[in-house]
DNA sequence: GCTTGACATAGAGTTAACTCTAACTCTTAC
DNA sequence: GTAAGAGTTAGAGTTAACTCTATGTCAAGC
């Protein structure tokens, strides 16, 4: 199957000018052109995968080149892509112990808004002890 | 205790410059002032650890700053407020659900460059099969 | 054979969130 | 009393990631 630069963008969830904008950044390499015109065959989803993870892992657009650049070396830069990857499962952590925090406050302030409606006014809340009582650096999470 | 402008931006993680932007978008109405200078003090800190959590987790500045308009206005607003926590308990919700997914794929591609280390070559790796075979937008966390 | 629609490019414009510069003030240490 | 250091402002500059415009090509349907 082939499909178009559209059918694409409709997939990643992006728009037909992001795709090219990646494509003008170098992000897809491999790409088949027939007329000039951009042809996405399945050889090319496992990358379109990879892409769209690295992505939404908030991975710049020039560090995801830095990958591409990598992968087109072949097997001599086998090691450096595993580190690249290990980053981002340490990075992958890190956000879901930051998510996890933060979750304490949001649902925090989700039972004081609560409490504060039922009486009709926050006063009833404003001393509420706050779990997060510090606002230190070593408090919140690496 | 009070604390200067450095020592708050110092507690969040970013810069000076970065506080006085947010105090020029209108995130600080009530910090005091002496001379000109700004003084934070205890009583901040439960909207500065609010401030902090909002912001990582990325939600726009102006959307902040609605947060700000919103509780200035008082007990009114505790409906609207609750409303906004609701979404970044959502928003929270999803993202945590999106880490995971994209956790799954990375812990793919880390056994994958494992095993092309561990015989020189990507070509023994190249035809695994990806757990996520497909990349349909419905196949993406919601 | 002409219109339509989807593609193409180069390059300009936009937006958010900083980031910095220039010029100034105020406090403190010598 | 003066120099250093940390604060102030207005406003310009930067960066990333799009987003769009103008202009053009090409294949398909009428």
């Amino acid at each position: 199957m082939s499909y178009s630069i559209s059918e694409v963008a409709k997939m990643l969830n992006v728009s037909a000018y992001t795709i090219r904008y990646y494509d003008k950044e170098g992000l897809f390499p491999l790409v088949k052109r027939v007329n000039g015109i951009r042809v996405f065959e399945d050889k090319d989803f496992p990358w379109l995968r990879m892409l769209n993870c690295l992505k939404n892992l908030n991975m710049p657009i020039k560090k995801i080149k830095e990958y591409v650049d990598l992968a087109l070396k072949g097997d001599e830069t086998l090691k450096a892509r595993y580190e690249l990857i290990l980053e981002q499962e340490k990075n992958i952590e890190k956000q879901l112990k930051e998510l996890k925090y933060y979750k304490k406050q949001i649902d925090f302030k989700k039972a004081y808004y609560e409490k504060a409606i039922e009486a009709g006014t926050e006063e009833v809340v404003k001393d509420w002890p706050n779990p997060h009582a510090t606002l230190e650096v070593d408090e919140l999470p690496k």
